[in-house]
DNA sequence: GCCCAGGTGAAGC
DNA sequence: GCTTCACATGGG
């Protein structure tokens, strides 16, 4: 937590930190890059290739080329964070207990803007593993070469808005993003333009900064509270998918179906204020506890007059 | 074959 | 204002 810093290479530094599960949160479906190598994972930064590897209280990363400082990783990686402060605000029920009980360490990253939007407008209804095979394609076939070490795979980095926008829609379209591409290239070529100034939107009060971002092909208010969240750090974001949905359904409305709009307006005041760290912990709660039954258990018939949902 | 996946936009009531 | 549907693609 104190997270001191002592550099014993210009290519290596150690960050001494606690409560920090570098696996939960690289595998939590916020980033798709960071792949599991030599007991660690590697990754790219911006235009940075980074190995990280966790031991008890230390994190251990390794660049490429050297840097003048880290600043732009501790950033990223958010280690100056007091987690359990967070944690102290969250809900005192039953849910939240089991969640932060199963998943203590994990954190939200902070990402560029570009790459998270992106990667989110390939998101929708595809599932993690997809999504991590469509950016590999998009950044093998668009980005830019980084540096690598001696002997390591070739890495680039997440393509630009412009190179992007530049592409045809076909082209996008061989990466398996199916319908997605239009949505991609279409807001590539509004980011490219000015049209929208995603380094701005950090300035924005959330509720500016998510219109901002609707005004995009293919960013609704998902996608959008994603960007908020993962990108800019916007605590009142707080974005609702099938597995969130699934949580407050299950374990706050148990038998009643409730809408989109009043889950958000639940969700915004009861997990405040620090809902979107209490989804991020819902999300990857209920995709690793094991599940009852495995493999799809059948649904019982419903009863007469009621939606007997999960 | 089926259903589902970190949804959105448009068409139909 | 709802609710329903099409949209690509792959995993289980």
């Amino acid at each position: 937590m104190t997270s001191l810093q002592s550099i014993s290479s210009p290519l290596i530094a150690t960050f001494s930190l606690q409560d920090y599960d570098l696996d939960a949160t690289l595998t939590s479906g916020q980033a798709f890059r960071w792949r599991r190598q030599d007991q660690g994972w590697t990754g790219v930064v911006g235009r940075r290739w980074v190995h990280l590897r966790a031991a008890v209280g230390v994190l251990t990363a390794e660049v490429a080329e050297p840097v003048p400082d880290w600043q732009w990783l501790r950033h990223y990686l958010q280690v100056d964070l007091d987690l359990p402060r967070v944690l102290r605000t969250f809900p005192d029920d039953e849910p939240m207990r089991r969640a932060v009980t199963a998943c203590r360490g994990l954190r939200l990253l902070r990402q560029q803007p570009w790459e998270c939007l992106a990667s989110f407008i390939l998101s929708s209804t595809k599932q993690i593993v997809q999504i991590q095979q469509i950016i590999t394609l998009l950044c093998d076939r668009y980005g830019e070469p980084v540096a690598v070490p001696a002997g390591q795979q070739p890495a680039r980095a997440f393509p630009s808005p412009a190179r992007l926008g530049a592409a045809r829609e076909a082209e996008l379209r061989s990466c398996k993003m199916g319908f997605r591409a239009r949505y991609l290239l279409e807001t590539a070529r509004r980011v490219a333009a000015g049209e929208c100034d995603l380094a701005s939107l950090g300035n924005l009060p959330v509720e500016g900064a998510r219109s901002e971002l609707l005004r995009l092909p293919g960013v609704g208010r998902k996608i959008a509270d994603c960007v908020l969240l993962f990108a800019y750090g916007f605590q009142p974001a707080f974005p609702v998918d099938v597995w969130v949905m699934k949580a407050l359904q299950q374990l706050y409305f148990p038998g009643r179906r409730v809408k989109l709009p009043r889950l958000h307006r639940f969700a915004a005041e009861h997990f405040a204020p620090n809902a979107g760290y209490a989804q991020q912990y819902l999300f990857h709660y209920m995709r690793t506890r094991p599940r009852p039954g495995r493999a799809a258990l059948p649904k019982p018939p419903p009863q007469p007059g009621e939606t007997a949902d999960l």
